[in-house]
DNA sequence: CCCCACTAGTTAGGCACCTAAGCACAAATA
DNA sequence: TATTTGTGCTTAGGTGCCTAACTAGTGGGG
């Protein structure tokens, strides 16, 4: 049988939050605390249900966005360039290449100006993957902040760069 | 390199959004995709952050949630209790908790009451370490939110509770 | 001109997460 | 009572992500 999360866990409460920074005798405030580990859970919850998304198309997240990169950027690509723009190392983008590959919707090609470099192609079949998941994606994407009026996803888009940029901030160490 | 001041990776812009839908012919708003596109990506930073974090205390962002969940419950649970209000499988219970026996933090035990049961227990190692942990985890989470007003904080958790049940409307087929 | 530091990409090892399949035991049913 | 169905946990295999270490070219300074 099909084993899979609980859909409400992983959503802590503030009581919880409370109980939590009372045992250690701390003083920080449950409020902040709660968003935190709410954004925390919507995160992997966001996550996961791309990834279940994406799994029906034979792709992950990862996989996509390297499609997607690529395509955007006239379907060649060195790797490096790849890891800059996705945001993950070169290893990360030598799996999702391995992967790519072996399905046929990229290809590795050597870099004619750089001996040790690569460059990665976006095959017809990559670009018909691409075109293939499109409308169900966008689509996804649509319904899913769909329940937000204009402003309020104005307003979400700032409060989310904020906290990023808290993060950063913290990361920056 | 990149012309445009392409802000940070991961964080796509609204113009990529709307030359992607453009290139496939769809309808998509490109702002709602921006947002959900934005969402998905802070979600793996602030993933990513906690992870970094716990990683300095020997932890990981799934360990240390295994660990507090087992002491707000008395410090005693099965693992499928664990799955449950983690949101996670049991087999990935299973790898926590092999990891976290094996530094001594947690303990299996047979259950009394069910033969094929077992019952995970935090040992004193395991105490000692989530206080160990506390001061900077909740002190981070705060650093995280501290950028928000308590109004914007109310706004944010409303929001993303919303994105979140919008989410799970889509994951229900 | 050669050496040495830097860069590109891969490999190796680790963690978290998943699904699927397997065993063991429990509970419900014929 | 004997059998079937369901539940608890583990194992096996896959993915993505990371860091660290290694190979192989590039290119500057002594």
């Amino acid at each position: 049988m099909t084993q899979h999360p609980e859909p409400d866990q992983g959503a802590p409460s503030l009581d919880q939050a409370r109980r939590q920074i009372a045992r250690y005798g701390l003083t920080a405030d449950p409020q902040a605390v709660l968003v935190a580990a709410r954004l925390m859970a919507a995160g992997a919850r966001v996550g996961q249900a791309g990834e279940v998304h994406f799994g029906r198309f034979g792709l992950s997240t990862g996989r996509y966005r390297l499609l997607a990169d690529l395509e955007d950027h006239g379907g060649e690509k060195s790797p490096s360039q790849l890891a800059a723009s996705l945001g993950v190392t070169r290893a990360t983008v030598t799996g999702l290449v391995d992967g790519l590959e072996r399905e046929g919707l990229v290809a590795r090609r050597p870099s004619t100006e750089d001996g040790r470099g690569n460059v990665v192609i976006l095959t017809a079949r990559g670009a018909d993957k691409l075109r293939d998941v499109a409308p169900e994606h966008f689509a996804r994407m649509q319904a899913i902040i769909g329940g937000l009026s204009v402003e309020e996803r104005t307003t979400f888009l700032d409060l989310l760069a904020r906290v990023v940029a808290g993060i950063d901030a913290l990361t920056a160490d």
